[in-house]
DNA sequence: GTGCTTGCAAACGTTTTGCAGACTC
DNA sequence: GAGTCTGCAAAACGTTTGCAAGCAC
């Protein structure tokens, strides 16, 4: 599907909702279907600002949590520093370098052996899309 | 080993690092020695306030970073939130739940198969004590 | 006395919020 | 016109830093 038609789908379901369809809600998401996933809010309000001077950060941040509310994105921790937001249909964990930030996207099934050890002494449904997993990649092996 | 001693003997490893003994350093290290592990910075600012009322939070947090590189101490991310602190001796991972935020430490054999598979894959060597692991617990289970 | 350490205040980076005006429906 | 959304400024949060005074050695 052209992006433009994934960009409307959506808002047609905000409208649903009850909420408004506006300028800053379709810049920010044919931003979100044009480019890279893994991206902060500062980068999105950046790439937005581009061609829509006036949307604010703040804006940016209110519509990717609304947009969340609605199962649209999704944001994960990649580390210190600021979360980042990917459309909820690419989720994947992360594991993460401390010490040069590299990152690699992990399937689901890297996770299963945890996830089923988990549930088995804790009853603990791991979520391994929020958090990345840190350690040290093979370049900066301590 | 008595609380006082342990004190004095990470003190005196400060010392031998040119570091000097002072009153909030060891303040610190009583708290860190005496209470439950994972505190934060501000939880154990406020433990030592109630004794020393003088020690300030940017003090606690200069301590802290430098009890870490002498590997006296270790942080853990567990979630959204500050961070917490507590003795490098007793480290292990953590599941926390993202609803209700109860927590389970884990063992480092909890993780074995993740490393494996991290390692196999990506040559990627995983710290599971710096981050914790997200997901939702029994109760919370959705 | 050298120089590490402290308290304080101020800055930092990320995110949230209060508000009055602007817009969607 | 009702009610949502926006820009802006300001606050919130956890943490770090610059500085001059204070203390350990």
């Amino acid at each position: 599907m052209p992006v433009d038609d994934r960009v409307e789908a959506v808002l047609e379901l905000v409208r649903a909702q009850g909420g408004r369809v506006t300028a800053s809600r379709r810049a920010l998401l044919r931003c979100l279907f044009e480019g890279p996933a893994h991206r902060t809010a500062e980068e999105l309000a950046r790439e937005i600002n581009e061609k829509s001077p006036d949307v604010h950060l703040s804006t940016v941040y209110r519509n990717l949590e609304e947009l969340e509310r609605l199962g649209v994105i999704a944001h994960s921790h990649l580390g210190h520093g600021p979360a980042t937001y990917h459309l909820a249909s690419v989720t994947h964990g992360h594991f993460v370098c401390e010490a040069c930030g590299a990152t690699y996207e992990a399937p689901d099934e890297v996770f299963s052996d945890l996830a089923d050890v988990a549930s088995d002494r804790y009853g603990f449904g791991i979520d391994p899309h929020h958090f990345a997993v840190l350690g040290r990649c093979a370049k900066c092996h301590s």
